[in-house]
DNA sequence: TTGTAAGCGTTATCAT
DNA sequence: ATGATAACGCTTACAA
C-alpha cells in the first residue's frame, strides 16, 4: 500500500530499484522491461511488471527527464486568463497534449510584459520542451524572440515576427460566413455593427462581410460599418442610431454576441420582429449569451478549442524537429439558432448551374 | 548569447559546471554562491555571479528537484474548466504561487472520474509537492483519498471527507448578505428566485436569506423559494409566475446573475420600475452579465480569486508541514450597482442603540 | 538476455 | 572558505 505524506506516516517513495529488487533483476533490466524494450525475456518482463504493479511503482518524471534531456512538459503562457477566449484554447491544448502524455505549466502574465519575462525564465528553467503563447486579443503581439532554446507556437494573437509560427482565427472568413448565411436566409439589406476599431479583428470581419456582399452586388446598409466597443450597451446605442438613419434593413451582422444581444433588445423595443422583420447574427458563439437571448442567437463560432488543439499539435511537431513558420488561419462555422431562418434547405436538390 | 533550438543551431545548455569553470571555482562553491549561502567569500561570490550573468545561466529545475526531493510544483486538478467559476480560482492560486516560485501543472478532468485518476497519476509521477482540486459546483465531492503522498486542498467543492482540508464559499452568509442589503435599502417584501434545487448552494443561499428575514420579523414573499434552473429563461418564467401570484413585492433576490437578468427583463416588461418599484440583487458578480444589464445589477460577489489565493496559501502551509483539516468558509461581499439603492448612508452617524 | 557503470545537473556532506 | 564526492532516480551504452 502506498503511504501518505498528507496524513499517514511519510515513507520513501517506491523507486525502480525497489521494483528491480522484488523482481530479482537489475535496474537496467527493470527499466527496459517497463519501457517495452524488445530485448527482454517475456518471463522476466512479466515478473518486473508484476513487481511494479504490486508496489504501485510510478516512475519519477524528473529523473527520467534529467537523463532524457526532455521533460515532457510545455509551458502555456497566457496574457489574460480572464478573457473568455483563452479558456477554450487552453482546453483544446490540454486535450491534445493529454494524448501525448505531456503536462502543461500554466502561467498568466496578466498582460504585463515584465511578468511575462519572469514566467518565461521560470518555464525555461523548468526545462519545458516548448511553449504556447496564448494571446488575449486577436491582434498581433511582440515575438518572444528568435533565440529561445525551445520551439514556440503563438495562438490566437499572432507573433509580429513572420519567422514564428502562429495559429489564429480567420476573421475575414468569419465575416464572409456571417453575410453568406444572411444571404442564404434571403436577406439583402444588411447592416454591420461591430466593436472597437482598434482591433484588427473588427476590420477583418468587416472586410469579409463587405467582400461577400460585393460578390452579390450589394453594399452594407446604414452608411458603412458601425464601430464602437465590444459591449451590449454599444449594441443598443448603435442600433438606435442606425434605426434613426434608416429602417430599410432586413438583417444585422453584429461583431460579437454581446453586441448582438444589445441589437436584439433595441430592434424589438422598436417594434421590429426578429427574425421575421430583421434577422440577426452574432460572433463568438458565447453560449450563455447566444443561447439565452430572445430569440436565441445565431452566431459565428471561432472553434477556439480546435485552435488550441492545432497549436498543441504544431508544437508537438516542432519539438519533434518539424518547426513551422508563418500564420495559419483556421476557419469558423455558423451556429444557427432562432435569430436567422434559412430558406428552404437546398441540400437535397441538384446543384444549380452557375 | 543564448542559442536556440527553435531556429538557430542548437547547442548544449549552460550548466553550473560552465559557470564554475568560468569563475574558476568548483561546482560546489558555485552552487553555494548562487544560492546565497553564507560561507562564501564575497569576492568569490561576485566572480560566480558575474560568470552566471555572462553565460545567462539558469539552473535546471529538474536536477535541483531531483536532488532536493521536492519539485517546486503543484498540480491544479479542475473538474470543469468550462465552468466560469474555476477560472478566478485558478487565477488567485496562480497569483499566490507566483510569489512562491512554485509552478502549476494544469489538468482538466472534464468531470470524468477516469480522467481524474489518470491526471492524478501523471501529477504524482511528476513529483508535485501538492494538489489543489478545484470543483465545478459548490457541492461536495468524493475525496481523492487519505493515502496520497502529498497534501491536497479542495477548493470551491469541499471534500466529503472531513479529514481533508476544503476552502469554500459561505453561501449561507451570501444569502444573508443579499437580504441584508435589500433591508438596508428599505425593502421588506422580498421574493427569492433561485436555481437548481439539486445544488446545495441553492438551499444554503435560501437559508441565509430566510434567517436574515426572520431576524427582521419577516418572511419571503411569493410563497417561499422559487427553485428552477440557473438560467435567464427560468428567471423570466419564474418572475411571470411570481407576478401572477402577487404584485405585492418590492425586491427580488435572485440566486444568480443570469437569473437576475431574466427577472429584470420581465419586471420591466410588466411595467414595474427597477429600482424604484422593485429592487433586484443577483449572485456571482459576473461582470459581463451584471455590468451590462439594464439597470446595472447589484450582486453578491463570492470573491473566488481570494478563495484561490487562500487555497494556495493553505497548500503551501501543508507542504511546509502544517496541514489543515475541515471546511473553511470564506465570506462574500455585496457589489452595489443600480438595481438597488441604499437609503441615506448611515456610516457617518453615531450607531443607533439596539 | 542480462548486468555493470557512467552519466543527466544539482545540492549536501565532510574533509581540507 | 573551498572542493572532492556522493547522492537523487532514471536511461543507456557497452560488456558479459
Amino acid at each position: 500500500m502506498r503511504v501518505s505524506a498528507g496524513r499517514d506516516q511519510p515513507s520513501r517513495a517506491v523507486t525502480l530499484r525497489d521494483v528491480a529488487r522484488l523482481a530479482e533483476v537489475s535496474t537496467a533490466t527493470a527499466s527496459k522491461a517497463l519501457n517495452g524494450r524488445p530485448d527482454v525475456n517475456p518471463g522476466t518482463r512479466a515478473r518486473v511488471l508484476a513487481a511494479a504493479e504490486r508496489l504501485s511503482f510510478s516512475p519519477n518524471a524528473m529523473a527520467r527527464g534529467l537523463s532524457a534531456g526532455r521533460s515532457g512538459t510545455v509551458g502555456l503562457l497566457t496574457s489574460d486568463l480572464e478573457g473568455r477566449f483563452s479558456l477554450p484554447i487552453l482546453m483544446g491544448a490540454e486535450d491534445a497534449f493529454g494524448a501525448d502524455r505531456t503536462s502543461l505549466f500554466l502561467c498568466d502574465a496578466r498582460g504585463d510584459a515584465i511578468r511575462e519575462q519572469h514566467h518565461l525564465r521560470a518555464l525555461l528553467s523548468r526545462q519545458v520542451d516548448g511553449l504556447i503563447v496564448v494571446g488575449a486579443r486577436p491582434d498581433s503581439r511582440r515575438s518572444l524572440g528568435p533565440n529561445l532554446p525551445v520551439p514556440v507556437v503563438y495562438a490566437y494573437s499572432p507573433s509580429q515576427d513572420a519567422a514564428d509560427l502562429s495559429i489564429v482565427c480567420d476573421n475575414v472568413a468569419g465575416g464572409r460566413l456571417a453575410v453568406d448565411h444572411l444571404l442564404a436566409c434571403g436577406r439583402t439589406r444588411i447592416a454591420h455593427i461591430t466593436g472597437d476599431p482598434g482591433y484588427g479583428a473588427s476590420h477583418d470581419r468587416a472586410r469579409g462581410a463587405r467582400d461577400r456582399l460585393a460578390e452579390a452586388g450589394l453594399e452594407l446598409v446604414g452608411d458603412g460599418v458601425w464601430f464602437g466597443s465590444w459591449t451590449e450597451s454599444w449594441g443598443r446605442r448603435a442600433t438606435r442610431l442606425l434605426l434613426e438613419q434608416t429602417r430599410e434593413l432586413d438583417a444585422v451582422f453584429a461583431g460579437s454576441d454581446q453586441i448582438a444581444r444589445g441589437v436584439l433588445d433595441v430592434l424589438q423595443e422598436e417594434g421590429l420582429r426578429v427574425p421575421e422583420d430583421v434577422q440577426v447574427i452574432g460572433f463568438d458563439n458565447w453560449e450563455v449569451i447566444a443561447g439565452e437571448s430572445r430569440p436565441a442567437l445565431s452566431t459565428v463560432d471561432m472553434q477556439l478549442e480546435a485552435l488550441g488543439r492545432r497549436a498543441a499539435q504544431s508544437l508537438t511537431a516542432a519539438i519533434a524537429g518539424n518547426p513551422g513558420a508563418g500564420t495559419v488561419e483556421l476557419g469558423c462555422r455558423v451556429v444557427q439558432r432562432d435569430s436567422t431562418t434559412p430558406r428552404g434547405n437546398d441540400r437535397d436538390l441538384p446543384p444549380r448551374p452557375g
